[in-house]
DNA sequence: GATTTTTGCTTAATCGTTTAATTTAAAATT
DNA sequence: AATTTTAAATTAAACGATTAAGCAAAAATC
């Protein structure tokens, strides 16, 4: 690699110390008084010698390397792949750059991610808290790392969140199915102590408890490594026998699409056999064969937020803020 | 942010320089023979003081980030999606970390993003370019920065690259309907002169050719930034008046999702009326009514060549290496 | 016992910036 | 003419690690 152009090679080439360099790089040479033709002079040799500041050197320096670590569950999931995708175009917009890495849902994944984005000094996190990581949060939080929670976040940890009202979403899912005339409305959700899973489960149990149906209540938990096939145990389990259930909510993408493997499997008639509504907007439920009422989430604002809120964080702001955004239910014909 | 420590906390702590603590850090003990107490005695201060190397400095000493940097059209995109999440996976491997950005073939984002990844001085890039930034690369090149394109790649510049082989991909999927009987078949690609759109859309003409079909071909181009409504003209094109088409290929996922709302659109029959073979995997071809026929790409072996190879580039490797992977026809109902 | 070798450690430069402190010279004020 | 102010530059420390070179004391060799 030929070496790269420094500071030090203007300096040499100019004639001038680095510090006049430094500054008219940073356009300070108003406030630092540079003379102007020592400016312009700068300005030639830096363009003839092509040099762009190492900001590694600057990082080092300044103790801010204007970088945002963002760990989600999985980037090829198009719902965080779009998230990703708006928080890049948000942070790029204020100078910073994204360092990004999957977890898996797993907290041991997680937390050698964190680790390897603090080593690399990242100024702040955009994170998708895994099942069981409310210590690794909370040891973030000591060492005073600014942060943001996206899609979910811990009750016991004080920390700024950007989420979705999830228990409002999948209780106006319900009634909606209520108003149009179901009744044995079954769930299946993953199985997982995480608190936007809690809340969309416990959306579906009021709505059913609010509209006396308590006792129709059937709730399948799904294990994230095992989607496909627990998904399929539980479709088999709930379509059959005399308690089968005529509409069905599921409470993510991911389990949606693997809930309509499942019925193209069984061949089941949507929306006459089974109603369904899913979980975020998803090109397959457009293309269906009975397009699916679905509940929308404002991934946008969601990544626009979270940017917001962590760059607000890394500026010094010490209060902690809570955002939670509303859903939008897209009705169209797998609900009749 | 409470001070991190560091090298020097620990240092201190001992009684000993910085050298002994990096030495010991670093697992030289044994070549720099450092004490056995003092090698005890340093250990233990780091545990207790939870000292995490800071690898902005080590990257600074060392000339070397241990960081790739990424450059897909768009994140959000599954198929790019998908590849970012196995080169992430390949690169952590190997001590790797990713910095992405989304050019949106756009060759302006696509080189500020470049130079935003110089200054920070990513080890290597992974480039899947945009039209017309050939230029870009050979500039890349002179400055002896590995490098690795993926998708797609220049003819005019030498650069290592890993590719589908395009022509056999479509040349395939084109005889494989003139097998089944279709003779007017279309195509619609994006109007783009980057070698893989350029290679399919060869693979379809000279499938055509080679079957004496030479005068049905008929190939409409869209524009990337106007995708849908694009796509809906071309559409309406193909299918309408005295010449229509009987069967179609699309040139990439995009397309073939675009293409699919049209078919929806027009309620066209699925293969009577039209056979259709789409581009790369994706679950809304399994959904559609009469499931697709695709050319599915090895996006995991892509993604792993890609980072074997630019590592090998990195370690010094000053061979050029080109890798044309092949397809395999998915083939369903959409055919017929 | 003198010399050489080995062991175990320290010193200090370096990577490329930033920036507070200082210096020098010229201009303005008295 | 002496003093103060302003302008325009330099110097050098700092960020946190790595690492070549050097040095002293202990151990081994003769």
């Amino acid at each position: 690699m030929s070496k790269r152009t420094s500071l030090k090679d203007i300096a040499e080439k100019v004639k001038v110390s680095t510090a006049l360099v430094s500054y008219v790089m940073n356009g300070q040479e108003k406030e630092k008084r540079v003379g102007k033709e020592v400016v312009k002079k700068i300005r030639d040799a830096a363009a003839e010698l092509n040099y762009q500041p190492n900001q590694i050197a600057r990082s080092l320096r300044k103790g801010s390397t204007k970088t945002l670590g963002l760990i989600v569950a999985d980037i090829a999931n198009p719902f965080f792949g779009n998230i990703a995708r708006v928080i890049e175009d948000e942070a790029s917009k204020q100078g910073y750059t994204v360092i990004f890495g999957s977890s898996d849902e797993d907290s041991g994944k997680m937390g050698s991610l964190v680790d390897i984005l603090i080593n690399r000094q990242v100024d702040g996190f955009i994170i998708v808290p895994a099942e069981g990581t409310d210590l690794q949060i909370k040891a973030l939080q000591e060492k005073k790392i600014p942060l943001v929670l996206t899609d979910r976040y811990f009750r016991e940890v004080t920390t700024n969140y950007v989420v979705l009202d999830n228990f409002g979403a999948t209780y106006d899912a319900i009634s909606h199915l209520i108003e149009k005339g179901f009744k044995k409305i079954g769930m299946i959700a993953y199985k997982s102590a995480l608190i936007h899973m809690q809340e969309r489960v416990r959306g579906y149990v009021e709505a059913m408890n609010a509209n006396n149906l308590g006792n129709e209540i059937r709730i399948e938990e799904v294990r994230y490594n095992h989607k496909r096939s627990d998904t399929e145990k539980a479709m088999n389990k709930l379509v059959a026998g005399d308690k089968k259930i005529s509409a069905i909510l599921f409470a993510t993408n991911t389990l949606t699409i693997s809930g309509l493997y499942c019925v193209k499997k069984l061949s089941l008639k949507i929306p006459e056999e089974l109603a369904i509504i899913g979980f975020d907007g998803n090109e397959a439920f457009d293309f269906f064969y009975s397009p699916l009422t679905y509940i929308e989430q404002p991934i946008e604002e969601m990544g626009k937020e979270s940017v917001r809120v962590l760059l607000d964080q890394i500026q010094g702001s010490t209060k902690t803020i809570h955002v939670e955004l509303r859903h939008q239910l897209i009705q169209r014909e797998s609900c009749g």
